[in-house]
RNA sequence: GGAGAGAUGGGUGAGUGGCUGAAACCAACAGUUUGCUAAACUGUCGUACCUAAUAACGGGUACCGGGGGUUCGAAUCCCCCUCUCUCCGCCA
């Protein structure tokens, strides 16, 4: 959520940013917003104003009564219903102006920084970098999903069998990859200081909306209504939420975590060769980085972490590219996204492997995420987030390109994880 | 799932209708003292919103798990919800 604050001051700025965004009637939702504020504002005042005076009729009466003059006190006690007529009004007015505020808010996404390309969609990202040696690979080499059944070490048939589409089962060699790779990136994020937690699989609604995927994202969530809980999507959601409502001590920042955690998401509407295989689930594993740092170290801490994702690619041996995504293809909350895309030699693709985001005070604000600046004065930080990495997609291009007729070669850096060098 | 107890500021914990935004202690922060550390002493020490016609001090409102109610007045009384703890049951 954007402050209402910031808005107020900086209202052409708003409009024009949100533009880049392709947001629609940004001028009149934000005159709309900045007519509610004034409204509030004066509604508050008002209000405020006459419970301090029931406030000081109600002192009066105590010390009345004290000195046994309860015929004067009864006379004041009639002056206060009238208090709490127009109190009683007044608040009622309020709310509905609060609740109003905060709906508009709700959809208005964050502002993109300054470094976003203006642009549409996917077509109009900015490619930034690019490295790594697209492979070659032997006449007879295939897609993923046919060497996930020759080897016999991803069954996509079986998971249909026990849940539906986009749920694998991981067998043998293939299972033994997966928690190579997700212990490759822990350690990895480990050594790089980011600190481990583990956080639940189930978030309540006041955490799914703190990181913003309600109300947006609803139908992308799986959820248990018996219970009012929601599958996470991303480990980023509980893991923010760690630090939902709390106040940071300047020094602590900046805060880095990373996590592992197996991913749910609904995919409503996929469909066709970009879902094939691994190339979309709905359950999936992933090691998730997320940081929490001062408004002046936020954009600093982003290249730290682009820098450590482009490190496990690399360790990983893969050919990748970084994207800055333009303002038409950022999710809502981001004010800046730099997608990381491998290679893929089999399918002939760029695949999309990580996203690595900063969300300025977007989030903190949902969040009540503040920390004490050097004034000792209290202020919204910046949250952001990576993955590092997600498993699927990399498996989808470790098998691909590593293929060869005799097996299928692992990187260096995860033999030691995956106790031997090829796949036979 | 059954029975009981409880939820107060960073922590412990007082407070059962007005003088309590909240004692005391601890922690934290700043300063004095000190060769350094420690100790001692002094001070500061919640958040949000509104307002201010000197953005520095100020004034007002709300918040003692959440929501509603009683009352002129509620942390304190009543109702609902959530959560925690103890005992029992079940169980990886």
């Amino acid at each position: 959520m954007l402050q209402i604050g910031f808005i107020r001051e900086n209202r052409d700025f708003v409009v024009e940013r949100l533009g880049v965004k392709n947001f629609s009637d940004a001028e009149s939702k934000i005159d709309n917003v900045i007519a509610l504020d004034n409204q509030r504002r004066n509604t508050q005042t008002e209000l405020d104003n006459i419970k301090a005076e029931a406030n000081r009729l109600a002192k009066e009466i105590g010390m009345l009564f004290k000195q046994g003059k309860s015929a004067e006190a009864e006379e004041l006690k009639a002056k206060t219903g009238e208090c709490h007529v127009k109190e009683k009004e007044l608040g009622e007015q309020l709310s509905k102006i609060e609740g109003d505020l905060r709906d508009i808010l709700l959809t208005i996404p964050n502002l993109p920084s300054k470094d976003v390309p203006c642009g549409k969609g996917a077509e109009d990202n900015e490619i930034v970098h690019q490295e790594g040696e697209i492979p070659q690979l032997y006449a007879g080499a295939v897609e993923h999903w046919t060497l996930c059944a020759k080897y016999d070490i991803i069954d996509f048939e079986l998971g249909t069998k026990i849940t539906g589409a986009g749920f694998p089962v991981y067998k043998s060699q293939g299972a033994k990859l997966q928690r190579a790779l997700i212990n490759f990136f822990l350690d990895e994020a480990g050594k790089n200081g980011f600190t481990e937690v583990q956080p639940p699989l189930m978030v309540n609604e006041a955490s799914a909306l703190a990181t913003g995927q309600l109300p947006d994202k609803e139908g992308q969530m799986y959820s248990i209504p018996l219970d009012g809980f929601y599958m996470i999507p991303t480990a980023e959601v509980p893991v923010t939420n760690i630090f939902r409502d709390t106040i940071q001590k300047q020094s602590n920042l900046p805060i880095s975590c990373c996590a592992y955690s197996q991913c749910f998401r609904r995919e409503a509407g996929s469909y066709g060769k970009d879902v094939r295989g691994l190339n979309r689930l709905h359950q999936f594993d992933k090691v998730e980085i997320v940081c929490i740092d001062t408004p002046e170290h936020s954009y600093e801490q982003l290249e730290v972490m682009k820098n450590h994702v482009a490190g496990l690619l690399r360790k990983l041996e893969l050919p990748f590219r970084i994207l800055r995504l333009c303002g038409g293809d950022m999710s809502f909350t981001s004010a800046i996204t730099y997608d990381f895309e491998v290679y893929s030699a089999a399918q002939k693709r760029w695949l999309e492997v990580s996203s690595v985001s900063n969300f300025e005070t977007y989030q903190a604000n949902r969040l009540k995420l503040r920390y004490k600046d050097e004034n000792n004065k209290t202020q919204l930080a910046h949250t952001l987030n990576g993955s590092a990495l997600a498993l699927p997609r990399i498996v989808a291009a470790l098998l691909e390109n590593n293929q060869t007729e005799s097996g299928i070669r692992i990187p260096k850096a995860l033999q030691a994880y995956f106790g031997a060098e090829t796949i036979i």
